[in-house]
DNA sequence: GACGAAACTGGAACGTGTTCCTAATCTAGT
DNA sequence: ACTAGATTAGGAACACGTTCCAGTTTCGTC
């Protein structure tokens, strides 16, 4: 899957020189702070460009279309989630309590900047094939932070479990979808997954 | 919920005229058509407008956006399937095997038209709130199918059934996502959902 | 330190969704 | 049939994502 990258297409994992990665860093602070603002509509190329403090073009060299640089931004924050949660083990007796505690922290997170989210989660479900390397890697990041609330220390990770926790993280991502075009209450949102986590983990 | 809808707003269940019923019928049509031919990029509001005989302001009347004009398209496709469904009483000999029916049985319908299917999806993710009343019909459609699967005749529906039917649609729709986006294959598209169902009812 | 390649800047230009305006046409009420 | 009001046609204009180009700067190599 690693496929030969010789000079382009910064956006994953290749580093480039200091100031590069210091450049990707403010392109995608600017793309967040745009975000948090006005959500979607306000990561504007341009803006993001200015805000950055880089050419347009070099903003496209990094990322080759606004769904990229926001699925990246996704990727970025969802990083920052995951390593923070590591950390502390999660309280919770069952393997279903435990993923609900993950999942509503993490979804209080994101409500409590919905431009934010707004952004992100439209971006992601927007993504064509294009970005399937980049949304690969969010879903790997979701799921994994799914097995790990199922099972806290080193546990053995069945197939069956990871198809669970795809099953979560699927109907997660619809439960945001619908909470971000104001179909769900913040509420609702967080009900909808306690039901499918409940019926899916009933052990 | 009914609002007071005076002259404007024909996108959902005015009926208007009769030559506006057919301007309607007719702008549908060539979305559908070009839909299918180059999917979601191909559906350009004045190919449209030209392909239905009609102009652009106009219709813009009748849908006001590109993605309501999508997603209408899709509450139509999905009424159609609906209907021709309910005819005939599902086969299977659990609630598990005739939701995966249905569902199977669907997703094939969908994907014989790849095009049509990605713009029609992508279209539905892509909604924000200002199409809430839109998806939210699709939605209770989708339900309403599903509950059918559940229980073939008259069977009483309780809160428990439909929340699970809503989670499967959850499932289904962010398996259709992954499958237009060219992340999951066919067979795995079907297998996600196969999984999710009998995890979901396992009675 | 000089040279060539790659990257960056600044900005023009293009495509498509959306808005807006004017004139022609249709419809309802008399 | 006539008129007022609503609807439609036709098309210009604008916004933003994206592409492209010419000139400048940075970087690796000798």
């Amino acid at each position: 899957m690693t496929t030969a990258n010789p000079t382009n297409s910064l956006a994953v994992e290749d580093l480039g020189s200091a100031a590069q990665r210091d450049r990707r860093k403010r392109i995608l602070d600017a793309t967040i702070a745009l975000a948090s603002q006005g959500g979607f509509d306000a990561v504007q190329m341009r803006a993001v460009a200015e805000k950055a403090d880089v050419a347009l073009g070099t903003l496209y060299r990094y990322f080759p279309s606004k769904i990229h640089l926001l699925v990246s931004a996704l990727h970025r924050e969802f990083e920052r989630t995951e390593t923070a949660l590591r950390d502390k083990p999660v309280e919770g007796d069952t393997t279903a309590d435990r993923v609900i505690t993950v999942l509503k922290r993490t979804t209080r997170g994101m409500q409590s900047d919905a431009q934010l989210t707004e952004a992100l989660t439209r971006a992601f479900m927007f993504a064509d094939a294009s970005v399937a390397a980049e949304i690969h890697q969010v879903g790997m990041l979701l799921t994994s932070m799914l097995t790990h609330a199922m099972y806290p220390e080193g546990h053995e990770v069945t197939d069956e479990d990871v198809q669970i926790a795809r099953v979560i993280g699927d109907v997660w991502l619809s439960a945001l979808v619908g909470w971000v075009t104001g179909r769900n209450s913040a509420a609702e949102t967080g009900q909808q997954i306690e039901v499918a986590v409940r019926l899916l983990l009933r052990d």
